[in-house]
DNA sequence: CTGTTAGCGCGTTCAG
DNA sequence: CTGAACGCGCTAACAG
């Protein structure tokens, strides 16, 4: 590989004025500049990215950390996220972790100069203590100074609204296990409960299971009546969908299932009612807040999506 | 953010002293040693990861274009890449592409010394004309350097081979719009009906259409009966299942869906048979050819998966 | 065993 | 308008 002082020797010129002329392209002869773009040329230089960010002190790279308990939804941001730091020139360094000491060590291992700042996506386990810079998209921890989150409590409305307008009133609810999320949540619902002057019943939530499964066994083995199942994702959907089916229940006729996040949607889950959050405008959003120097966080409305 | 000076001055010893101590680490005297190890402690010093990579003439970074053509399938590979990309401290430097000339780019903008090596991964249609150096994987592209390839061969014969011994001889092939895979995956299909008696009918092959539904449209035109349709995908075998049904053929009664790559499966695909390919091992040797010096590339065989 | 020195490749003064 | 010189943070070669 050529560098620059390469096209400066063969310019005729020096390793300065190549600079210029590649980067600031100011106050350069003519004459000069087209010699340094044909040296360019010929030797196919390309400055070394290495060096310039040793020399601006910022490598263009941006550390994503991304949780793969939902994959396919991490996925989509994923795609979103990288299209956003295309556009702004910027690198997506990646790491996946499914676990609190994970999302620890991957933080320690991107600090060291490597990244400009970093981004965690959605982490539905209780999260490490980290530097304020870091950015949270679409986490449970609540409190952060730079995050994007969802408009948990919307969505529940929303989604208890909808349900209510069916003439569904025995809604369950099976909300993540812990964190600011599963509050606000539980707030929703029970707003819009009342708002339909509906009586809540607490057997018909479970709150701290994090197996879907076993939180909708739990649910039927109370034998307490639900002609509505809320669940918190897509692939939760997926399984209690299939497990209503193995009780003999239909679905979505005796029971209807609603995601409270049916955003990136595999093909098949088209018939699950679903609250979509729009992907590329929270990663847009992230983007924007990662790099102005605004230090602010964000709550994102999703929109009710019917087959 | 401290660095090799500051902990020099604390520990009282010179910078290439430290250097050692937290590189090399041989031939130190123990006692500055503890002075440095202490030092870089308190002052929790981390060496600039991009420093290093200047004076070492290699940063730690793989650089990874992926396909998003057949998303959740690649989400597996970048999964499995990742860890072993960890395991041996490197990190991944993430790039979507959906086309040739996407690919053309961004292998372009990763080649300014940014990353030590270059993956394609899941790459389903032409690709550019590639430095030697960079990897395929998965991809439809033959004669290439460095790669690891599904064996195409192999996989048509076990299906063609399992179906029949299903007694389903009319076994219709989707198969992939061109390149070297399309014609291995014939050729396995052809050699096992060989095998097993059954005359080839031109007309249950489509090998010239990039849309799935196209192809069964045009398969389904034709009014050649078929007890049996190969796809190369799982996501081609949702597809493909659910236009049979709007057709009303039942699956897997009347038409068995076979996908000849089930890698990385989603939830609700498990009745479909596939070919499965073992990420982890394929991500493993992937790694292992990049980091080595020898340059070959590798034919990988997928197992019979059948729910 | 350790300190000094010279790069790695580039951007950026600061004189001319 | 241009070139020489310095610094970014670190490693490696060379003297002591």
């Amino acid at each position: 590989m050529s560098n620059i002082n390469d096209v400066a020797r063969l310019a005729q010129v020096s390793k300065a004025t190549v600079s210029r002329v590649l980067s600031g392209s100011r106050g350069v002869k003519e004459e000069s500049r087209q010699a340094v773009l044909r040296a360019a040329e010929i030797l196919n230089y390309k400055p070394n990215a290495i060096a310039q960010s040793l020399s601006s002190q910022s490598t263009n790279c941006i550390g994503v950390i991304c949780a793969t308990e939902h994959i396919q939804q991490s996925t989509g941001y994923l795609q979103a996220l990288e299209k956003q730091l295309n556009q702004h020139q910027k690198h997506l360094l990646l790491r996946f972790a499914n676990d609190h000491d994970s999302v620890a060590q991957a933080a320690q291992e991107l600090s060291n100069g490597l990244c400009d700042a970093l981004v965690v996506v959605g982490a539905r386990f209780p999260l490490p203590e980290l530097d304020d810079e870091i950015m949270l998209i679409d986490c449970l921890s609540g409190s952060h100074n730079l995050s994007i989150q969802c408009d948990h409590i919307f969505a529940a409305e929303t989604a208890v609204h909808y349900l209510c307008n069916q003439k569904r009133r025995q809604i369950a609810l099976i909300n993540f296990a812990s964190g600011e999320a599963a509050a606000l949540t539980l707030e929703g619902y029970h707003q819009a409960l009342h708002n339909h002057v509906v009586p809540f019943n607490r057997q018909l939530v479970i709150d701290d299971e994090s197996s879907v499964r076993i939180a909708l066994q739990r649910l039927i083995n109370r034998g307490v009546k639900f002609s509505a199942l809320l669940v918190t994702d897509d692939t939760q959907a997926q399984e209690a969908v299939m497990m209503l089916n193995q009780y003999q229940l239909t679905v979505p006729e005796q029971v209807m299932v609603f995601s409270l996040d049916g955003s990136s949607r595999m093909p098949g889950s088209n018939a699950i009612p679903a609250i979509k959050y729009p992907l590329e405008s929270i990663a847009r959003r992230a983007v924007e807040l990662l790099l102005g120097e605004r230090h602010t966080s964000d709550l994102v409305r999703g929109s009710l999506l019917i087959a």
